[in-house]
DNA sequence: CCAGAAGTCAAACATTCGTTTGATTGAACC
DNA sequence: GGTTCAATCAAACGAATGTTTGACTTCTGG
C-alpha cells in the first residue's frame, strides 16, 4: 500500500494534508491520530512534535486555507467597489466565485469545503469559534455592501439574506458531489456552477422584501 | 443537579430527548453513551436494553423526527397542488416551513434541526443514508412540483437550484440562533422567518436561467 | 570530524469508549 | 402468594483513544 497523500515534501505538511482528507471523509473525533499518520505516512508521536496536539492541528487545518480564500473573496469586492458595483450579481460573485473554484484548482479543495461547511454547524465550540472569526470581516464587507446595493431592505431583512446566501453557498460547496451523482453527468462545470448560483442569489437577493405582516 | 430533561415520562424517551440535545451540542461521535444516560437520569445499560446499540439509538433520533416531518411537506405540497398551485411561492412554503414551526413548537426542535443539517454534511455513511433516504420522495415530487410551475428551467438548472433552496433551509434552520444574536433582536417571528425565506428562495427560482456560456 | 540541534521512532502511559454480564427490583397475572 | 417478565442497576470487559517518554537517526554549521 502506498501512502495515501503521494507527494509528501515534508512531514508537517504531509499531516496538514492527510488529516484534511480525513476529517473531510470520517469527521473530526472520528479520524483518530493514529489514521492520520499512517495515512501521512508519519509516526505517531509526529502530530505532537510538530504541532502540540490534536487540537492545534484541527485548528492548522482549518487556518491553511481559509486566510487566503476571505482573502480572495474581500479582493474580488474591493475590486467591484472599484468598477463603481452597479451589479448585484458581481458582489454575490464575489462571494461565492473563490471557494468554488478552490474546489476544482486546489488538490483536496473539495474535502475542505465540505469540511467549513460542516464547521459552522459543528459543535466543538473552539474550532467553530476560529471559523466564525475568519468570517467576521467577510460578513461585514459584503453586507454593507449589499446595503448598498439594495436600498429597500432594512437591516434585519439584509442579514437575513445574508445568511440564506451564505447556506447555499456552504451547502454548494459542500455536497456538490451529490447532485453530480443525482444528475449523472460528468465533472461539474464549475464556471457554469458559479454562474448559476449567483444568478440564483442574485435573483434572491433583489426580491422584494417579506411583508411584516401576512397578507 | 436536577435531570436536564426534566418531564421523562418513560426511559426510553428519556434517552432520545438527552441523545437529541447532546448529540446537537457536541456532535454525535462525541456524545458518549454514559453522558446520555447520565443526562436522562438512566443507568448506562439502558441503551443497549432499549436500542442494542449506540447507532441504533442515532437511527432512532433521527427517525422519531423525520418522518412526520417530512409527512408536512408532502401534505402541504398536495394542498398546494389542488389548488391548482399557481405560487411559486406556495411551493417553496411548503418546503420550507415545516421544519422552521417545527423549532418553534416543538421542545428540542432546534437542536434536532441543527442535527439535520450536519447529518447531510456528515460523514458516517450510515446516518447519512438514513437521512437521505428519509428525502428521497420530498425530492423527487417537489423537483417536479416546481418544474412545472417553471418550464423555462432544464433539467440540470432545476436540480441545482432545489439544491440551493435546501442549502438555505438546512442552514436558516441549523444555525437560526447565529443570525438571531447578530441582530441582538428578541426570540425570532418564524412566520416572518418563513415570509423572508420563501420569498428570497423565490426569487431565485424566477431568476432567468445561467447562460450556458459566459457573456 | 564532530558537537548539537532537528526530526523520527517504538513503546508505554492513563483514560475513555461501547458493550456485556449477572444480580436485583417491581409490578402484573393466574 | 407465587410466578413471570420487563426494567434497572453496579461492575467489569477488551479495545481504542490522545499524550508522553527516551532512545535512535539524520542533517547542519564550525
Amino acid at each position: 500500500m502506498s501512502p495515501a497523500t503521494p507527494p509528501a515534501l515534508d512531514t508537517k505538511t504531509s499531516l496538514l494534508d492527510a488529516a484534511e482528507r480525513l476529517f473531510a471523509e470520517h469527521g473530526v473525533t472520528a479520524s483518530s491520530l493514529r489514521a492520520i499518520t499512517r495515512a501521512a505516512g508519519a509516526n505517531l508521536a509526529a502530530v505532537h512534535y510538530h504541532f502540540g496536539s490534536k487540537e492545534a492541528l484541527v485548528q492548522a487545518v482549518f487556518a491553511r486555507r481559509l486566510a487566503p480564500l476571505n482573502r480572495q473573496r474581500l479582493a474580488a469586492l474591493s475590486r467591484c467597489e472599484a468598477d463603481g458595483c452597479r451589479d448585484l450579481d458581481a458582489i454575490v460573485r464575489a462571494f461565492v466565485a473563490p471557494p468554488l473554484r478552490m474546489i476544482r484548482d486546489t488538490p483536496g479543495g473539495r474535502d475542505f469545503a465540505r469540511l467549513v461547511a460542516r464547521a459552522f454547524l459543528e459543535p466543538a465550540a473552539e474550532t467553530r469559534q476560529l471559523v466564525l472569526a475568519q468570517f467576521e470581516e467577510v460578513i461585514g464587507r459584503f453586507t454593507a455592501a449589499l446595503g448598498r446595493a439594495l436600498p429597500g431592505l432594512d437591516r434585519d431583512e439584509l442579514h437575513w439574506r445574508f445568511h440564506f446566501m451564505a447556506g447555499s453557498m456552504a451547502f454548494t460547496a459542500g455536497l456538490s458531489h451529490l447532485v453530480e451523482r443525482r444528475l449523472g453527468s460528468g465533472p461539474t462545470d464549475v464556471e457554469q456552477l458559479i454562474r448559476r448560483l449567483s444568478g440564483f442569489l442574485a435573483g434572491g437577493m433583489t426580491a422584494p422584501p417579506a411583508p411584516e405582516r401576512a397578507r
